[in-house]
DNA sequence: TGGATTATTAAACACTGTTTAATTACATTT
DNA sequence: AAATGTAATTAAACAGTGTTTAATAATCCA
């Protein structure tokens, strides 16, 4: 049946319309600012047809979510090349840092926000698959640099989690905007010299 | 004037009414639900009276999170009893997350949501000083640990905002729901063994 | 062309934060 | 004690929100 695919093809641009339209305003505005009758307007149909399509607000920002996961795991697809696995690691902290400074607001959907976690948790699969390709990823590579003879003592689990939650609590406390302690003139490279640091006790451990 | 003193008082006494019935909504339904006529209805007001003793719901939300300063200062004061820095830096790390975990909202309100620093950004003090008090005292003492030859080689300022970093990282990962990634039987006690594994580094800094 | 199905909309519901003008309460003065 | 002025308090409105419902428009199939 081919009119029945042309349908098909049909709904789906119209999901996709107004997942950009979300994204566009989103990104422009923030997630609370952005409200239905906006992207309604947008793709100029009236409200109620965005809930053939999502099945609420939520559902919407974590399709959006879903796509930022796309998107870091691609910028990480470089470090393939990279043979060392504690410079690896290194690259890998680079790579995250420098996303989330350059997508503040989808970073902060990403790692930050509630909204698209509690539809994760109100549907049916209950586990954060997105969010798992990249810790998996970071997991591994930790895996490697124990077993190179790097973090003697260390527990392969809780550090992936430490080295996750050091170079996330840099970027969410910038994002955030929670950086304003600091010394004013330290203030505007504090991220990059956060990490430095991290990079130097990596190194010494 | 005994008269305009009772007034004064009365003022007062209602302005705290407003704030404890809004930490009561607060704590149990979050920020978000929490509505201005919730408040009312809690202290037997009509809605506009509050507008007569805050600018609006976020002047409310960050008088609440200076309290929370004032309670997270207040235990980190047995501080004072542990001499040796690196000691006693290791005991604010304990101190910083066992305070997250036992009031998660309230920590929430102080280092992740972006409504009360919404609010601070747009009014006349552009110093987050709550938040200065508590990181001023971190930098002192990695100055005396660097002093006493800790942190070879670590810039103090970077090396504070790390440290703060980890440790809010840790604690926002688990608060914000950001935890399903880890190993299932290790996710009870991830935060303790995370800090555990931070001490460990620091010990061989 | 008629009937069934689907897509789309307008309208309503129950909320939200905030502002306005009107009202009540009360201390002070006549 | 009555009138006045001031401050506290409220009711009502405004413009917005997410979401649901029933009605309408468009489309496909027999």
């Amino acid at each position: 049946m081919g009119i029945s695919d042309r349908k098909e093809r049909e709904k789906e641009e119209l999901r996709e319309r107004i997942l950009s339209a979300a994204k566009s305003l989103f990104l422009e505005k923030g997630i609370e600012k952005t409200s239905i009758r906006n992207i309604a307007d947008q793709i100029e149909y009236s409200p109620g047809i965005i809930y053939h399509y999502f099945k609420d607000k939520n559902e919407i920002f974590h399709a959006l979510h879903q796509g930022g996961f796309r998107q870091l795991m691609d910028k990480m697809s470089v470090l393939a090349s990279v043979r060392n696995p504690l410079e690896r690691l290194k690259a890998m902290g680079s790579i995250y840092v420098r996303f989330a400074m350059e997508n503040p607001d989808m970073y902060d959907l990403m790692f930050i926000k509630e909204a698209p976690i509690d539809h994760v948790a109100s549907s049916e699969h209950d586990d954060w698959k997105e969010g798992g390709g990249t810790f998996n990823y970071l997991r591994l590579t930790i895996r490697e640099c124990i077993a190179q003879g790097n973090f003697q003592g260390h527990d392969e689990e809780a550090l992936s989690y430490l080295i996750w939650s050091a170079v996330h609590g840099m970027v969410s406390l910038h994002i955030r905007k929670r950086c304003e302690v600091i010394c004013s003139d330290r203030q505007t490279n504090i991220v990059a010299d956060g990490l430095e640091e991290f990079f130097k006790m990596l190194d010494r451990l």
